[in-house]
DNA sequence: CGAAACATGTAACTTGTTACATGATTAT
DNA sequence: ATAATCATGTAACAAGTTACATGTTTCG
């Protein structure tokens, strides 16, 4: 249940419509809860629905014209509630672990080329975080909420930086490698 | 589509019932792909009905007794398509970030303690990690499958040593704030 | 026998993904 | 006018979660 609060956080930084806010998720916000067009809508349905948020424009706009929400005090209450409420960590779920794990048996054959490209793929990340964390958070002069920001982004940073020297550290271990086991 | 590929290495790496799987996915597997019954057993028949897998017992067991699959041929080349196959990563998903982010705008009341509980919890799971570590992988003497099991749980044990260090580094800042921001 | 533990399974629901549909606005 | 883009939405499906149902074996 983290989508619609997602949202909230979104709204409350900025009132926005559907497209707006998807275009936020591909950037900010979708750095560490991504979703597409079609979850948006469909939350922001509901979201109205239980009175939580609230269209801008006076007119009911039609299909196909813009259709902004802004956060009611409901809202905030809700996201305020579900921020400070305790919850469990997820337990860590990663496709390539896995596979590494099926290669352990089945044989490596292949997965070293996505490994590297995998590394290429972190790598340009962990640039693009450092290029925002350079923008948005020059030294000095933080506001708490700007210290809070940087600490999320940072965790950004810090995760990115542990799969390019994770990754490296495994091609290393390929080379090594005498040859397939099992294949 | 992963969890029916984290089953048939599970069960490539031992035959096992249902019932054991879900133990193991509790265990070793579960570190990195959790699942539940309920998706095991309904995981179990589709592989089945595929014909990637099969029942041991020469007896057709019914409801309530124990029944044991083993991974056929096409189970084991399906393994091996999907290990080698390239997948893109999937991007961060994570609720803490998020909550820190909601409490960028709404207030940070109540939100400290869980970042307590969750560094103990993370602390915990390190020290389970690296417990498994000194058992399972003492230095010299390693498999070349060994040594893809070793990467894997180096993943999980580098991944804790992250969470405890940011989120330690998180408590501190919240002990800086003058106060909350907007409460 | 009765209770506890073992073992498999169903059903209903929520969340996320993929493909497609439709209307409005803007630029050539 | 029509094509491209903007913008909102539907439908069908896949995956994950939660609650419950049912039968079997073991042990006091």
């Amino acid at each position: 249940m983290s989508l619609p609060h997602a949202i909230l956080t979104a709204l409350l930084e900025k009132p926005s419509s559907g497209l707006e806010l998807t275009r936020r998720f591909d950037r900010s916000i979708g750095y560490f809860w991504s979703a597409t067009h079609q979850q948006i809508y469909r939350e922001l349905g509901k979201l109205e629905a239980e009175g939580f948020i609230r269209t801008l424009a006076a007119e009911q706009p039609t299909r196909g014209q813009k259709k902004s929400y802004e956060v009611l005090p409901a809202g905030r209450a809700e996201l305020a509630r579900w921020s400070a409420a305790s919850q469990d960590p997820k337990p860590l779920r990663d496709v390539m672990l896995l596979r590494l794990r099926a290669a352990a048996v089945v044989g490596t054959d292949g997965i070293e080329a996505d490994l590297r490209r995998h590394l290429d793929l972190h790598r340009q990340q962990l640039a693009e975080y450092e290029e925002i964390e350079k923008r948005d958070f020059p030294p000095g002069k933080d506001s708490p909420e700007d210290r809070l920001r940087h600490l999320v982004l940072q965790a950004g940073i810090d995760l990115e930086t542990f799969w390019t020297q994770w990754l490296t550290r495994a091609l290393e271990e390929f080379a090594d490698l005498p040859t397939d086991p099992r294949r």
